[in-house]
DNA sequence: ACAAATAATGCAACTGAGTTGCAATTAGGA
DNA sequence: TCCTAATTGCAACTCAGTTGCATTATTTGT
């Protein structure tokens, strides 16, 4: 399993969850770690089966999930088929802290990975329309990931 | 119900069916026009809701949908809260037929509308990052829509 | 207008991701 | 170490969406 690894940053992660209020435990060391390590986004079947299905009970996997998320340390995406997919907001990824973010989709493997974006140029390009009042702008980027160009 | 009303805009509906080689039935007719007069995109439960349950079978309305959707008619989007919303494609609704266009949320009532978009002045405040190569943008915009404005 | 061929419909049964309730276990502070 | 509140795991449940199939409606050709 992944020990070894969760051992290395098992400081780092258990300083995460203290400073968000959440106790320390067996289940959310393995899955923010695992969340931590792994650059694109993941889903709780995609979670489930990399731990175990054995070492993580379901129920317990969907409540650590979204926990991560109501305390601010991850987020959710809803994907085009309507899965959800959770990242960690972290600043070692390149990825972000903030809302200002862009998610990108992978044509080939579907892997989704967050993405920081230019906010302040993009408002320039959606101007608005008769009676609508927009306040904040979404970004999806498709394409081919690192691994798969 | 909505008989009236469909009555008027019954041959434009027949002909975007046979157009599509759909055939023309009572159910069709009904979620057609009903999808035709709705700026907004609907549900399944929406249009079942308005239509009236006893009016359509849900699982006719499911394949309804899907034939509308793989015939190029209309289009699905996910919403964030993991629900299916439909539109069709067309011309007279200030929305596309092509695939340029992002989809407006209401913050309010959270009603999705599809909605034109300058793809070229997008493409410039997206630029590539080290390994990504992006083919296509997807934008959602969040804001309020003109009756909740 | 009619009949045959083919597609759409409606119903019942099923599926499976996600939720709820609750008793047993565990973390963390006193 | 002990106490309390939070977390966990299990079973039961929910409900949107799917599948199979017998019935019905549409289209096309005569
Ligand atoms: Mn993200
Ligand atoms: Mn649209
Ligand atoms: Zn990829
Ligand atoms: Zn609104």
């Amino acid at each position: 399993m992944h020990y070894l690894y969760i051992k290395a940053m098992e400081e780092k992660v258990r300083h995460l969850l203290s400073q968000k209020d959440l106790k320390v435990t067996r289940v959310r060391l393995l899955v923010l770690g695992l969340l931590l390590q792994n650059r694109a986004a993941m889903s709780h079947a995609e979670i489930s089966s990399i731990i175990g299905e054995d070492n993580i009970d379901k129920v317990t996997l969907y409540r650590t999930l979204n926990a991560f998320v109501e305390k601010g340390l991850a987020h959710k995406v809803a994907t085009e088929d309507r899965n959800w997919l959770y990242a960690v907001y972290e600043e070692n990824h390149e990825t972000h802290t903030s809302e200002d973010h862009a998610h990108f989709v992978c044509d080939e493997c579907e892997k989704i990975y967050c993405f920081p974006v230019d906010q302040t140029s993009f408002e320039i390009t959606t101007q608005k329309k008769q009676g609508f009042k927009i306040r904040s702008r979404e970004v999806r980027l498709h394409g081919l990931c690192p691994i798969c160009n």
